[in-house]
DNA sequence: AAGTGGTCTAGACCACAGG
DNA sequence: CTGTGGTCTAGACCACTTC
């Protein structure tokens, strides 16, 4: 018998709480307070049920919600060994759709300059993680603010890989972003994206067409959109430091794994 | 009796599968088919066990795989209502610790410009997010690579809020982030970090202080470390564009809620 | 062969919603 | 009051691992 995890036998009174409860806030603490230390076996479900006077199903519901906060693992014919001392904890920032990412697409529209299906320049080529020579349909545009004055927001390069080129809907202004557009065609969604942010001076034809001054600070955004491993979208959005910054917020929370 | 939801009769063989897995998987294809609507109830358990043929064991277990997924609300007393079509898919940012935020901690270390408890300036409080004159610990200095040439990565400056302006061992080098003290001292975590990034230009003392010409391109990130809603820290990096870029990589998820 | 966790049955009592 | 889901008991058979 084991003094620790054994169960208060005069129980019933004080105790709002359902017994399943009670046994997994003791195991949790016994392993938070090193009882039991990672690589250890837990008490099999038959000596629980023994020492606490509860049948399987009860003593199942307190191990399998240890289980859930990957505090232990579980295998028929072995046992249950802590794998971890404490629930994971750690931060997110977390979006419900990809729009969230252009969280400007609201409000503002993109007028299309041109739009081409053509093989990718070195320079190119590196930004699309590609072969140079590789065909790419390739949209440029401004993005405007929708109401208010005409104001500027960015400068936009789109590339679609070639077998989306066939896109369909990118007329002279566009309200719906590339990514949900190729949701919506081709029913592909992506499942990671990446995004750098740089800054950048604004000169030449970038600061006239942004209208700031020459040398004036940018940040330029480039997000590069996967299916499993392969690109599938490559967006770059250069912005005037004047009219725009970046924020996000990173939330802690405890799940598992 | 329903027909959708009625099991096989003719059962046991082509099925690996444990008959709550079969369950469940029934239920969500009804329930993302429309043939249980959001808001619709769900048959009770009772229902689900004559019509299955199950135990009300093996029923739970399905129906509690659907309320992980966040498709159905129970209430005990009223039933099992559907609350969502499909299981909840989102993007995601996920870090172990906030020191990755912060990723070029590890090579790097700080070089201690000056400390002092002051009271914030009139534009300090914007920042801070409190009222002018509020004390806070003031920390300034330059993040160096801790190997290679002595290039400077950035101009820091941290701001600690009075409550923690004790914190101790702030000598003339820092190898760990503020908040990683402030966690080891006084035992507090960050709950939410809010990040923030503009492009801005280096022009007199910071362009000297970071070597680079005057005019050049830079990267200005502030983040904001919350306690529940009370500001514990604060840091402002300025970084010269030419040695910095920020990524970041959004995975999707299809965790409920 | 003995013991493990995975699955399942057939009951039971309870607190709570609703008519 | 009946019916709901929440909790719990006391059994059982199985596939698997270990000895």
């Amino acid at each position: 018998m084991n003094a620790t995890t054994q169960a208060p036998d005069t129980v019933s009174l004080e105790s709002p709480q359902p017994r399943h409860v009670d046994l997994a806030r003791t195991l949790m603490q016994d392993i938070g307070s090193g009882r039991y230390r990672i690589g250890d076996m837990l008490p099999t479900e038959a000596e629980l049920c023994a020492q606490w006077n509860l049948s399987r199903y009860a003593v199942r519901q307190a191990i399998l919600k240890l289980c859930e906060l990957g505090l232990i693992n579980r295998q028929a014919g072995i046992g249950t060994r802590v794998i971890a001392s404490r629930p994971h904890t750690r931060y997110v920032q977390s979006m419900d759709s990809l729009s969230d990412l252009v969280r400007y697409a609201h409000d503002t529209r993109l007028d299309v300059l041109s739009r081409s299906v053509r093989p990718a320049s070195e320079e190119e080529s590196r930004l699309l993680r590609c072969a140079p020579g590789a065909k790419w349909l390739h949209i440029e545009g401004i993005r405007h603010e929708v109401s208010g004055e005409d104001v500027p927001i960015a400068l936009v390069d789109v590339y679609v890989a070639e077998r989306y080129s066939g896109l369909k809907g990118v007329g002279k202004t566009l309200n719906t972003p590339i990514h949900t557009m190729l949701e919506q065609q081709f029913g592909i969604n992506a499942t990671r994206v990446e995004q750098q942010i740089q800054g950048l001076l604004l000169v030449g034809e970038q600061a006239v067409a942004l209208r700031v001054p020459e040398h004036s600070a940018g940040l330029r955004i480039v997000r590069t959109y996967y299916v499993q491993d392969t690109v599938i979208e490559v967006t770059s959005g250069v912005h005037p430091a004047s009219r725009f910054s970046y924020s996000m917020t990173f939330q802690l929370t405890h799940t598992p794994s």
